[in-house]
DNA sequence: GAGTTTGAAACT
DNA sequence: CAGTTTCAAACTC
């Protein structure tokens, strides 16, 4: 939604809750219950998990609401979605819920919302509820929801010593006006020593990525970091407080930056976007876009990518000689439905059912990027409900077979 | 810290 | 698309 049409950006709110805390959301399927994870978002090494809140929240008293709903799937209603902590950079888009709702009614709301989490309320939510860079910081222990600008919840933030300093950015930060984003440390890292540009706009489709991950320093030395060996520029971000040498990859370059840009894009599309999906959250925490080609480190060191990014290798990766497949507890699992004490539905494990669901979301975006119609946009999510469910079914006679 | 190994990215 | 080269991170000593 563009910013600074008087009208609100909302219904995104969201806050860390423990990893057993998965809450779990009616899904399209309309006769069970799924998780769903996005798998767009990016890593960011934390023990905590998020949840996205799609629903109303409140504005400012003189705000209006409208909505922002983009796709036919999405429901107007209150969603949860279990969110890996690797995976915020930004939101999905345009989920959102057109009426207003009061103030106390989300005070209620969120109260009866929180009291089904676990973990004592030192976390915030935090909602961008305008698409001009207005945000509601929501601390449960608190009594009402604080309505900031940016660069207050910035000060908030900061100010506030139980509160976690690792506050994310919900709405697409790229609408903020560029001295809003310039001055808005919310959309810096955790690791302070990470500069958390603003990617390029989504109409020069690096756009979808909004990094908050922990980044080091690179070391560069050939490559001018514009490409995608540099770790900077393959986050989206310019270097800073690195190691390069003859670094390109900064605000003086930046005709040259984007030229590397749109080359990286030409080259693959999807070059900016988070490989990884899922998170760490235990067991099988995601899986690797596209695949690692491991031959030598049997996907176990950080040269792989999955393992690096703590996902299992999957059918999707050309490893030879992979042991990044099965950790105890899944084995576990595996175990017990072997030895016939779970039904085969046990190995329909959260973890899976993250990953199919994520694999859905990821169709109806992509049918969505490609501007679908309703019917093609269902068939194409249920096309792929139906490719993982096959390989769900053949990983289930894979275990009956061993 | 230097040298080696590794696998992704880039190139042909 | 496959093979090769380049590159920088991960790793070892």
């Amino acid at each position: 939604m563009p910013a600074g049409d008087g009208k609100l950006e909302t219904g995104k709110r969201f806050r860390h809750v423990s990893l057993q805390e998965t809450i779990r959301f009616p899904c399209s399927c309309q006769s069970t219950q799924c998780q769903l994870t996005y798998p767009d978002y990016h890593m960011e090494p934390q023990s905590s998990q998020y949840h996205i809140v799609t629903g109303p929240v409140p504005g400012p008293p003189d705000s209006s609401h409208h909505s922002l709903i983009s796709a036919p799937w999405f429901t107007n209603e209150p969603v949860l979605c279990s969110m890996m902590p690797q995976d915020l950079h930004v939101p999905v888009a345009g989920i959102c819920v057109p009426q207003a709702m009061h103030p106390q009614q989300f005070h209620e709301g969120l109260s009866e919302f929180t009291s089904h989490l676990t973990q004592p309320a030192s976390s915030t939510v935090v909602c961008n509820v305008s698409g001009g860079g207005q945000v509601v910081l929501v601390n449960p222990c608190e009594p009402e929801p604080m309505f900031l600008t940016l660069k207050s919840a910035s000060q908030h933030r900061d100010n506030s010593p139980n509160q976690e300093k690792d506050v994310s950015v919900l709405g697409n930060p790229s609408q903020l006006p560029q001295q809003q984003q310039a001055a808005c440390s919310l959309y810096e890292s955790r690791d302070q020593t990470a500069n958390m540009q603003l990617p390029v706009p989504r109409s020069q489709t690096v756009g979808t990525l909004y990094e908050t991950k922990s980044r080091k320093p690179c070391h560069c030395t050939r490559s001018l970091c514009l490409k995608l060996y540099c770790e900077c520029f393959a986050y989206g971000v310019m270097c800073s407080n690195c190691d390069c040498s003859n670094c390109h990859n900064n605000a003086e370059h930046e005709m040259k930056r984007q030229k590397a840009i749109e080359s990286c894009l030409g080259r693959n599309p999807d070059a900016f976007r988070s490989k990884a999906a899922g998170g760490k959250s235990g067991g099988v925490k995601g899986w690797h876009n596209k695949g690692c080609n491991c031959k030598r480190s049997g996907c176990l060191k950080n040269y792989c990518e999955c393992y690096e990014a703590n996902i299992k290798c999957t059918s999707s990766c050309k490893c030879v000689g992979c042991s990044n497949f099965l950790n105890s507890s899944e084995m576990g699992v595996k175990e017990k439905f072997v030895n016939g004490n779970k039904s085969p539905v046990s190995v329909i494990s959260p973890a899976v059912v993250e990953a199919v669901c994520g694999c859905q979301l990821a169709r109806a975006k992509e049918a969505e990027r490609e501007a679908q119609s309703p019917s093609q946009a269902e068939h194409m999510v249920l096309d792929e409900f139906g490719h993982c469910l096959t390989q769900i079914v053949v990983a289930i006679f894979q275990n009956k077979a061993h």
